[in-house]
DNA sequence: GTCTATACACCGATAGAC
DNA sequence: GTCTATCGGTGTATAGAC
């Protein structure tokens, strides 16, 4: 039962201010706590005006990890074309997004389709622009190992990295990260 | 304030039946459906009947992580203790919690407190023994490989299959799950 | 041990004035 | 565009009877 209510535009800067209080709820207080009212006051308007800009909270939450999306995924494939792609991909990967508003949007993704399916397109389309640069820098310096099977161990790797050192935990990253800089570093030196 | 209402005792059978409503509620819904009345209604009882059990929600939701905690790190020290350590440890790694169950856990772990110092003694008492025994069987094959990278490596990995096998996503992880075990075999034959 | 009943706060979403 | 006011529903937690 879709209502009549009038919504504003979707290039509103008042509706952006709220894309910006959710992902900064989202990340300190979790998803539970993304509620209209949070969001109207961390925007400093009043909670009815949530409503004009989002048709539901559900809306609201999707459109927020859309945006995110994108702009990880410009990132990654302006590394990906740069002089040094696996250098600066793995710089990218560990200077992601916060890992706490990541572990929300996957713990949402498990239940939410909308999200689910924005999160596989996102994680396919960046494993195959990570496999892409790493098949062409593995190609020029004769390397036999599996682009595919290293873009997954490093995204796995960095994602770990970012989740641990969120939890104050570090022991062993510093090896880790060593590990992978030096692999990297001989198949694409300077 | 602590209130002094009854309590009863930790080793009672409904209170076992409780922490496994919480499990699968956070599994199925996710950690803003752990409300008092859906393990009541999952247990087959009244909802006052949780507050004689658990002083708190946060009470219940740490107990479930501290049995989760515990069965896991049990798992892990079978596997260490096998004839073939490095292949039983991944296999506990592979076939661990249910995914969903794992990052409601992180995603809470990042707010409270009594989760996030669980969480990372779990997680520094596997990699301890993930470690000590990569670093035996290392040392039989006299291999140069670090320990504690590949076993953060490793841990990074599956943690990753998992998550994205939950999604439904699949691309490159035979091909990553065997090469996994190819190195270990090789290291660790028969 | 287990229940009914209740206090009080907060949630999503809407109607309709300005 | 932005607001006040309000609906019905659900949350934590408690008092106290049986």
């Amino acid at each position: 039962m879709a209502s009549n209510r009038r919504m504003g535009s979707a290039d509103s800067e008042k509706r952006e201010a709220m894309l910006d209080a959710a992902e900064v709820i989202l990340r300190d207080q979790g998803y539970a706590a993304l509620t209209s009212r949070n969001v109207a006051e961390q925007t400093g308007v009043k909670q009815r005006l949530v409503y004009y800009y989002f048709r539901t909270m559900d809306d609201l939450i999707r459109d927020t990890f859309k945006r995110l999306s994108i702009r990880e995924l410009a990132r990654l494939k302006e590394a990906a074309s740069s002089e040094r792609p696996l250098h600066e991909i793995w710089r990218v990967c560990i200077n992601t997004s916060d890992a706490r508003l990541i572990s929300e949007f996957m713990a949402l993704s498990y239940r939410d389709d909308g999200i689910r399916n924005e999160v596989i397109t996102f994680i396919e389309e960046s494993r195959k622009i990570q496999t892409t640069a790493l098949k062409k820098t593995f190609a020029k310096a004769d390397s036999t190992y599996s682009p595919s099977v290293i873009a997954i161990i490093a995204t796995s790797l960095a994602l770990a990295l970012n989740r641990e050192a969120a939890l104050g935990v570090k022991s062993g990253h510093a090896a880790a990260n060593k590990a992978i800089k030096d692999f990297f570093t001989q198949i694409e030196p300077q």
